[in-house]
DNA sequence: TTGAAAGCGCTACCAT
DNA sequence: ATGGTAGCGCTTTCAA
C-alpha cells in the first residue's frame, strides 16, 4: 500500500496526501479529517526508505561507542537513546572496540548508512594524534564527542571536567591531612591523563611533593588491581588515602587493602570515579566522583538537535563534576 | 555525485555500474577494474535510501530491551551488537522501560523504520495475557525473542532454562544440607516466575516442605532488600542459605547479614542470579547462576540470519545454565 | 556481457 | 486549497 492507493480511496491526489503526512498546512479540514481517516483505516505507514531518499534524512543518528558492556558507557548510551528518541530520532548503536582501524570503519558504515549525525561517547575518540578522519565525517554532518574536544568545523562536544575533579578531590583529601595520596589508573586515553592531571596539580599546589611510586598503572581487572596494591605495600611505601582512576579499581584496591587487614577508611580512604553501581555495593560502599554523565548526555542532544535546527550552538561545553561520600571516605569537616 | 557519474566517468551504463556494486556477475573483469576504480578514485559511496527503497531492506536490526544501562541488558545488547555488525547489519537500540503502551510504540517505530527484523532482549518482552502486537508485527518482519516465547508464525526465541538452573542449584544446598533457604526476588516477569518455579520444585523434590515465609519479594535495590532481610532475621524465621533472583539482590543481603554478624559463607551461603560484574566484586565475592548470555545472543543472530537467507531454522532454542562458584557458596564436596 | 528504461514511494515545485 | 509532475538514486527486467 502506498501512497497513490491512499490518494485515491480519498479522491484526491498524492500530494495533498503528502502535504497531510508532513503537516505542510494549506489542506482544508474537511480534506485532512477525510484523508486521515482513509489512512486510519487502511493502517497505513509511509514508507521510510522513499521518505529519507526525497528529504535525503532518516532520522537517525549513529550513537559510537567502545562498549556497551561497560556500566559507564551504557549508561551514556541509555540517556543518548531516550534522548534522541524522544525527540523523534532513532539510535543506531556502534561498538567499535578501542582500536583506531575499527572505529574508523564504524564511522564509515555509519556514513555510508547517511545518518544524520553522530555522537562519540567517551575521549577513546579522540585520537592523539591524527583525528583527520573525524574532520572528514565533519563534512558530511555534525559530530559531537562526549568527554572530548576537536577543533574542526562542524564538530561539538560536552565534557566532564575530570581534571578539576580530581584536583578538587585532592585537595578534601589533604585538608584531612592525607599526605601520601595513591593514585591508580588504568588507560592513558585523554581522559585518564585529564584525571591524573588533576591529581598531580592538586599535590602540586598543596606543596606535596610528587612521588612516583605513589602513580601505579594496572589493568582494568580486579586481580591485576590487586597485584598492584599489593606490590606497592610489600614495597613497603607509605599511603592513607588512594584515588582510583575508575570505581573498578578502587574496589579492586579495597579488596588487596581489606585482605591484609588494613582497614577502611580507618586506616586508608578511598575514593573511585564514575559513580557507578559498583560503588554503592561494594563493602565498605566507595565514595566516588560523578562525572555528571546524565546532564553530559542530555545537553550532547540537546546541541545537536539545535543544529540540526540551524540554531547558533556552543560548539564546547564544561560540566563540573562533584564528589559523592559514601563510606570509604568522609572528610572530617563535614 | 550518484551511479550516474561513476557509470559515465566509467563510459559504462548504470545497470553496469550497479551489478557492480551488488556482485551480480555477468560484468566482464576488465570492465570491472575499470568501474571499480573509479568508484575508488571518486570516493564514491553508493546512496543507501535508493538501494534501501530499491531493495526494501537498509540492512537494519531493531534491538529492544527495558534499560540497556542494566549491565544484564548492556551486556546482551553488546553482544548482539557484533553479531549483527560483523553481518553487515545494524543494530538500532530501542530502551522501552517495562510499560507496555512503550513497548507497543517503540515496535511502532521500528516497523515503520522498515528494520529488517526485531530482537527482543528478555522476558520483559512477554506479556502475561496479550501478545498481539507481536503477532502483529511478526506478519512484517520476523521477532526473536530472548528468553521468552511467541507461539507466532515467524517468531523465533533462544531461552536459558532459568527454572532448571534454580532447581539445580536448589539441589546443590539441599546436598550440602541446607533445608531453610531463603528464597528474594523482585519481578514477577515470566522469567521471575521460572526462576522461583525452580526454587519451589527443588524444594518439593527433596521433600522439604515449602515455608511462605522464607520467600521474600521486594525492589532492586540495596535499601529494599536489606530491609527485607532484616525483617526476616527480626522475625527469627531461620535460614542458612539465600538464592537471590538478581545479583544486586544477592549483595543487598549479604550487606544486611554483614551488619548482623552474620558470616558468609560460614553461617549462611548466598548465591545470586546472572554472573555479572558485581558478583566479582562484592565482599565475599558471589557465587552465582550464569545464564549464559553470550550463547543466547549469538544464537538469536545466527537464526535471524538464517531466516534472512530463507534457510529452516529452530523455532525455539533452550540453553541451560551453569553455577559459578565464588565464595559465597562453595559445595562440600567439590 | 552490456544497456535502456521502468519502477520503488515519496517530496516539492509550479500551476491553477 | 489542490493537482500534475519532475526528480531523489538505486535495482532489475528485458532486449540486444
Amino acid at each position: 500500500m502506498n501512497i497513490y492507493d491512499i490518494a485515491k480511496e480519498a479522491g484526491v491526489s498524492i500530494a495533498t496526501v503528502s502535504r497531510i503526512i508532513n503537516n505542510k498546512g494549506n489542506v482544508s479540514p474537511k480534506t485532512q479529517d477525510k484523508v486521515l481517516k482513509v489512512m486510519q483505516d487502511m493502517g497505513y505507514t509511509p514508507n521510510a526508505f522513499a521518505r529519507a531518499l526525497g528529504l535525503n534524512s532518516i532520522k537517525m543518528v549513529g550513537v559510537l561507542c567502545s562498549d556497551v558492556a561497560d556500566k559507564h558507557y551504557a549508561k551514556a548510551v541509555s540517556i543518548i537513546e531516550k534522548e534522541l528518541r524522544s525527540n523523534g530520532y532513532d539510535a543506531i548503536l556502534c561498538c567499535t572496540g578501542k582500536d583506531l582501524k575499527d572505529k574508523k570503519k564504524a564511522i564509515n558504515v555509519l556514513l555510508s548508512k547517511r545518518v544524520d549525525a553522530m555522537i562519540l561517547v567517551g575521549s577513546v575518540f579522540q585520537e592523539k594524534d591524527d583525528n583527520s578522519h573525524i574532520k572528514e565525517a565533519a563534512e558530511t554532518i555534525p559530530v559531537m564527542i562526549i568527554n572530548g574536544t576537536y577543533d574542526y568545523e562542524n564538530t561539538y562536544s560536552v565534557s566532564c571536567d575530570e581534571e578539576e575533579s580530581v584536583y578538587t578531590c585532592v585537595k578534601k583529601l589533604v585538608e584531612d591531612n592525607h599526605k601520601e595520596i595513591l593514585y591508580i589508573y588504568d588507560v592513558e586515553s585523554l581522559s585518564g591523563i585529564n584525571k591524573k592531571n588533576g591529581y598531580l596539580r592538586g599535590l602540586t599546589e598543596s606543596n606535596i611533593p610528587i612521588n612516583e611510586q605513589l602513580i601505579v598503572k594496572c589493568d582494568r581487572t580486579l586481580d591485576s588491581v590487586k597485584d598492584a596494591v599489593d606490590r606497592v605495600i610489600e614495597n613497603d611505601i607509605q599511603f592513607s588515602a588512594i584515588i582510583a582512576a575508575e570505581d573498578v579499581l578502587a574496589v579492586g584496591a579495597m579488596k588487596s587493602l581489606t585482605k591484609k587487614r588494613i582497614r577502611v577508611p580507618r586506616q586508608v580512604v578511598v575514593v573511585g570515579f564514575n559513580n557507578s553501581v559498583l560503588a554503592e555495593c561494594s563493602t565498605p560502599a566507595l565514595t566516588s566522583i560523578d562525572n555528571k554523565i546524565e546532564i553530559l548526555c542530555e545537553s550532547a542532544v540537546k546541541t545537536l538537535l539545535d543544529v540540526f535546527d540551524g540554531k547558533k550552538t556552543k560548539k564546547h561545553q564544561i560540566i563540573k563534576g562533584n564528589i559523592v561520600y559514601r563510606e570509604s571516605f568522609v572528610p572530617n569537616k563535614m
